[in-house]
RNA sequence: GCCCCCGUAGCUCAGCAGGAUAGAGCAACUGAUUCCUAAUCAGUAGGUCACGUGUUCGAAUCACGUCGGGGGUACCA
């Protein structure tokens, strides 16, 4: 309940009543914020995409609607016809002083809104194999998809997190047989190990080896039997790793999902997932495997589902997993998967269609890749063969809050150029630190000796140097930030948005000196000070980002 | 072959629920520090929004096509 969706939630229902005296049945109206300011603080071109329906030419039409508009409310000061018809209206200055009382009363609160009512979206990413450390496609995800959930709270849903670990099938064996080759390595003392065929070929593996060796006091010998038993623990560990690592990243998942809970017992989710679709006649049988018509609902072709051999294919556990996202009462599944995924999501959404589950459920968002670059040479990656950048590495070589920053200034489905070389620097071209600067600057102001003024009599309205009003307005431009976030499912607005308020403050403090001999200035000023301080770190938070008081 | 993403300033990218004169950072050039943090600020310059057609009063934004770049396309998970 910010002001800012208090004034769209007042402008919206006059306009449309205005609409309908005029003669427009079903006004789609919306607000924005128009790029320059003489444009007014908001705009609509409700005008212009009526007027067709009501044969008035744009211009007069908005006329006629801004002639309607009242203005003596404390809301809206003035609505002007500008350009080919768009209506802009103009907030009066005190609208803008309420809202900066606001958030420094309460800069937790600001930008939150109930807009979500309630709905339970549930955010799957990450979701990396347990068998290597995590890579920087990982890194990407993980930060892209913690924000999210992060503002999707802020925006009033109930919005939950989970990691989908992969510890079903041939994979584990795999693992295991990697595993075992490496004990075996560390027994004989041999220099390599004979990787099996299609094996993981990580040097980390010779870790995770000799964890087991010293926790579990599985030896070689005892483990050779079992592949299966090897993989299993060494999965369990390397999940571990997982964790801890992301942890140090500051993101924290509300579940970690285990495939192999899919499978439990007699009541096996994957075989209920499968016999849904036979039972659905979405089925049938060819050389001995069983194809689902795939095709009818989207896919290029049909797919195998159950092999010759009697075991599902991959994505049967998939359908299963989504089966119970929906038991669990979400009305969203959102995933983030990599890059590797398309085939997989067509399969999927083709499955999920033959079901029956509703279009809007499942959302897959592709992550796409990213381009290591140190010093703007590539740094080639291959998680399989255990070379290249892991999370890890990465937060010790530029830190947390550059790498979450970095990951998060592009648009999900772009590729995305990270020079780790640019992310470590602490200068002039490091867009993080231009934003955490904005906000140690301010902090150093509040030490002041001088700025140890009391809120209670501050008059605002002497704010009206360009530099200030300029600041107010960017204030104002965080819920609709957040807002936008939300619609697009897409954080990376939010880098843009801090970018400029912390440009907007650079601005103001260049020019002006916020603690002064004018006792009214300061005490405005700190206010000022105080509220682009609370949004930075409000938004910084978002993102995981520290707000640091010192830099 | 089929599927997905991308093509906007020298570079990296915003803008795309159609809308007003297409924006920012970096790089380049010029300038600013008696004063709350110069990790800062100001100014200059830089564009056929890949191309074509269509829809529209209006297209960087939507549709179709072409070209170019990247990725994905198992009876593996």
């Amino acid at each position: 309940m910010t002001m800012n969706e208090t004034i769209e939630e007042y402008i919206v229902p006059i306009l449309a009543d205005l609409c309908h005296s005029v003669g427009i049945s079903d006004p789609k109206i919306a607000l924005e914020i128009p790029r320059k300011k003489e444009h007014g603080d908001l705009s609509s071109n409700v005008a212009l995409t009526a007027s067709k329906q009501t044969g008035t030419p744009p211009q007069q039409l908005a006329e006629k609607l801004a002639a309607g508009f009242p203005t003596d409310s404390d809301r809206v000061e003035s609505v002007s016809v500008a350009g080919p018809g768009f209506l802009n209206f103009t907030l009066p200055g005190r609208y803008f002083h309420q809202l900066l009382k606001d958030i420094v009363t309460a800069p937790e609160g600001f930008g939150s809104s109930d807009e979500g009512g309630g709905a339970r979206w549930l955010f799957e990413f990450v979701s990396a194999n347990p068998t290597g450390p995590l890579n920087i496609v990982s890194a990407r995800a993980a930060s892209v998809g913690d924000t999210l959930v992060r503002i999707f709270r802020k925006r009033g849903f109930q919005a939950d997190s989970e990691f989908y670990v992969n510890d079903g099938g041939g994979q584990v064996r795999k693992l295991g047989a990697s595993v075992r080759a490496r004990i075996k390595q560390i027994e004989t003392g041999a220099e390599t190990a004979e990787i099996p065929e299609g094996g993981y070929h990580g040097e980390y593996l010779v870790d995770v080896a000799q964890a087991l060796i010293d926790e579990n006091g599985l030896s070689g010998s005892a483990g050779l039997e079992d592949e299966e038993h090897v993989g299993r623990s060494a999965a369990l560990k390397i999940r571990k790793n997982q964790e801890e690592t992301l942890q140090r990243f500051g993101v924290t998942f509300d579940r970690w999902f285990f495939e192999s809970e899919l499978y439990d017992e007699e009541n096996s989710q994957v075989t209920g997932a499968y016999n849904s679709l036979v039972e659905r006649s979405k089925t049938y049988e060819k050389d001995g495997a069983v194809h689902f018509k795939a095709s009818e609902f989207g896919d290029s072709e049909d797919r195998v589902i159950k092999t010759s051999k009697g075991t599902f294919t991959y994505v049967v556990p998939d359908i299963a997993y989504h089966l119970n996202k929906l038991g669990r009462g979400y009305v969203k599944a959102v995933d983030l998967l990599g890059p590797d995924h398309h085939g997989h999501i067509v399969q999927l959404r083709a499955a999920l269609a033959a079901i029956g589950l509703p279009r809007e459920f499942f959302h897959p968002i592709i992550v796409q890749q990213v381009n290591l670059k140190r010093g703007g040479v590539e740094v080639k990656m291959s998680k399989r063969a255990g070379v290249g950048i892991t999370l890890d590495e990465l937060i010790d070589e530029v830190g947390v809050d550059a790498a979450r920053f970095f990951f998060l200034m592009r648009r999900i489905t772009s590729h995305l150029d990270f020079d780790m070389e640019l992310a470590r620097r602490h200068t002039e071209d490091n867009p993080v630190y231009y934003v955490q600067y904005a906000h140690a600057r301010i902090c150093s102001i509040l030490r002041q000796p001088g700025a140890k003024e009391s809120d209670e009599d501050v008059d605002l309205s002497i704010l009206t140097e360009g530099e200030e009003t300029d600041l107010l307005r960017a204030l104002a431009r965080f819920p609709w930030t957040l807002a936008s976030i939300v619609r697009g499912i897409e954080p990376h607005p939010l880098t843009s948005y801090l970018t400029e308020l912390a440009r907007g403050f650079h601005l103001f403090y260049s020019r002006h000196r916020v603690i002064g001999d004018d006792r009214r200035t300061t005490a405005a000023r700190l206010m000022l000070c105080r509220g682009v301080a609370g949004v930075l770190s409000g938004g910084l938070r978002l993102m995981g980002v520290g707000a640091p008081e010192v830099m």
